[in-house]
DNA sequence: CTAAAATATTTAGGAGTCCTAATTAAAGGG
DNA sequence: CCCTTTAATTAGGACTCCTAAATATTTTAG
């Protein structure tokens, strides 16, 4: 890059005109920022599935599956149809990326016998090696949040749980299965404790820090 | 793919057996849920354009591209080039979701005179008019954000525009202008005050709420 | 100044994403 | 039992995105 000088003209436009010298455009206005923001470290994720994805030769969605099912151990959750309420996405774009996964061995189907209609998924064992090779691929963000100190890695948890958890009850967010919208969740049940909430089907109080993102044991609606 | 149950023994792996009633295993690792949320939050993103883009007609990366376009006021970005590198995109990706938009009549590009390899873009009228609608497209975050009062948001603002900056820094986003990164920005050069940086372009005190993510006098380099 | 290297964009071809609509099977309820 | 609903798959199409190759132009070396 090079040009720089020359500002003096038509660079700035509207937006911006006589503002050079004033304060920023944007001055307060935090929520655009904010949203911008989330929307730079989405991308961030984008790349660094694909690039996690391609080096094991996968495509994206099919490492986000096989990942999935990796820590996903109860059978309810590992089948085509609740991955795809899970991921927003049809059971056919799901149903066409876990049949090139069986093609490629990582994964194996079972129809259940419960309800014949249902495929059981599961990893087979070269999946499974593949998935836990994977499922580092967002390590890069994760080392960098090493700068933050373990308060402010709560506090940012905590924002990132209540946005979370508004879009899940204002249904921009479909599936979700944090203790903050769990039926079993009291929060601030032990005010003044060090882990202040608590899990009524754990029957164990919670920190800010014990709070999941994905319980397996969570059940909607408010307490 | 045919028989199955036999759900007896390998149904709880080795990560959950026997703990469902202790605490949560993913107990303390704050690290790993910030990674999940983030990651939840851009799948929000991904929707949430997908749904803006198809209302109008277009794909999601024509919507982005034209958003994009719409308050770009500096020709320098306008380029296929530019947005390449803005979204991690080859030149052929952009280029292709450029013609379409081209076709469709909402972009136009014409050739620099400087250099007449480069072709400048710009938006029709039309083009300014769907981008001003599709601008938008993320708001149900924002409105969600309404529920954070002030400090909270721009403490979540600063938390995101650190790691975005680490990132950066680490080599994994490619492309970004904010103050924190900018050649220009001294961090708490007014100590104290409510406004403890600035930025030596502007010559201009900023408060945290002033910080840019996407400043248009960017320069790379530490001050 | 000119040949070679570099840069900006486009085109072509291919794997993958994702959707809608239609199909096949299997449950479940009068 | 028939009829409706649900789970999954298949088929077909628009779009995403990449690599490689082609063009046009600018820059750099010699």
């Amino acid at each position: 890059m090079e040009p720089a000088v020359r500002q003096g003209g038509r660079l700035l436009s509207e937006e911006r005109a006589g503002t050079v010298f004033e304060r920023p455009a944007q001055h307060g206005d935090v929520d655009a920022k904010l949203v911008a923001g989330l929307e730079r470290i989405s991308r961030v994720f984008k790349v660094l599935l694909q690039d996690a994805a391609r080096e094991h030769g996968l495509s994206p969605i099919q490492a986000r599956f096989l990942v999935h099912l990796f820590h996903r151990p109860v059978d309810e959750l590992r089948r085509v149809g609740r991955i795809a309420r899970e991921f927003d996405l049809t059971p056919a774009t799901v149903s066409e990326a876990i049949s090139t996964l069986q093609a490629k061995g990582l994964v194996a189907g079972e129809r259940s016998l419960q309800d014949r209609r249902v495929v059981t998924l599961r990893l087979t064992p070269e999946g499974e090696r593949l998935a836990a090779e994977l499922s580092g691929w967002a390590e890069p963000v994760r080392e960098h949040l090493g700068a933050f100190d373990s308060g402010e890695r709560e506090a940012f948890m905590s924002y990132l749980m209540r946005l979370i958890a508004s879009l899940q009850r204002g249904g921009i967010v479909t599936v979700a299965r944090m203790c903050v919208t769990c039926r079993h969740f009291r929060q601030g049940a032990h005010p003044g404790s060090a882990s202040p909430h608590h899990c009524a089907l754990l029957d164990a109080p919670l920190a800010g820090a014990d709070l999941r993102i994905d319980c397996s044991e969570h059940e909607s609606g408010a307490a």
